[in-house]
DNA sequence: CCATACCCGACTATTTTTGTCAAGTTTTGC
DNA sequence: GCAAAACTTGACAAAAATAGTCGGGTATGG
């Protein structure tokens, strides 16, 4: 399990264009180039970006990219969601996995498996839904380098 | 980001062999057969597992798997670890990634992304870690099937 | 001694991810 | 109006990761 390149990329691509916050947009060129990654597939992403309505695009010369919302607005959830339809995604949801194993197992009252992995989904989910692009630019200062213990809400007995 | 099914099936052999703990080892294809899952790729997971000291083995005929430690000083993040090398890999580890972007980027004092996906990593770990095999055999009865909200420990200004 | 079953590295196949291409549309500046 | 800049998009190609197989080896109980 890892974040792809898409979402460092993705939010790469977010981060820069919150940095250079200014009036105009900026050009997906602009942003290949100042985060050095291939243009191409940056435009691809802010494509993608922008169908889920987390950039704005202004066409033709002089045209660009823009924030569609304040960095305090935006999480990296967000953006995780537009990218990868999610930064986590349930295995059980897999055709192949239903088929061949959830169901028959389930059948026999035996996946308790699943819960794990839901429930390990809304933990990251929750998680990335506190970190907000805002807190990105201000570089390292909210990196604290130490553990981030896991709180179980309501263990036993539920 | 997804569970790989390594993850999944050695878990699930995992739950089998904690189901079936009775004196005698359980074989490979006991395990392969009762999952449905294909036998050999069973093998190897259990062979890693076993590296880690997950499982015990016992070899020639009669032989098998026995779990090493008891299903409640087991959590998922044991088997985690023992199968993928972790529940999750950090992206800036990479040896592409590092040469090509993190590395130039944090000379700009830069790689402010670093810390999100570090801090993933420990929620994700952390909450794993929670997790103990014992807590999956007893089926379904902690699956709230509600939100598990991320707490962070220590917000602003830290 | 032989059937069972672990052990293990090398190999193949499949799927996912990453990245490119080419053709099209919109807009600005001259 | 026309050319250049820049977004839009789907199809395709390349690379990497994952999943799964094969074949031989070794140990052991009966």
């Amino acid at each position: 399990m890892k974040v792809t390149t898409q979402l460092e990329y993705g939010l790469c691509c977010i981060v820069a264009l919150a940095r250079l916050q200014v009036g105009d947009p900026a050009s997906a060129s602009d942003i290949a180039q100042s985060e050095k990654l291939p243009r191409q597939y940056v435009e691809k992403l802010l494509c993608r970006l922008k169908r889920s309505g987390i950039v704005r695009s202004v066409r033709g010369a002089k045209g660009g990219y823009l924030l569609a919302r304040h960095p305090s607005e935006l999480t990296v959830r967000d953006i995780c969601d537009a990218l990868d339809g999610g930064a986590y995604k349930l295995i059980c949801e897999e055709e192949s996995m239903r088929t061949k194993r959830c169901i028959p197992v389930s059948a026999d009252g035996r996946c308790s498996l699943r819960f794990v992995w839901t429930e390990l989904g809304s933990v990251i989910n929750s998680y990335l839904g506190t970190v907000t692009v805002d807190a990105l630019l201000s570089d390292g200062s909210c990196h604290t380098g130490k553990e981030t213990p896991y709180q179980r809400p309501c263990t036993a007995g539920v």
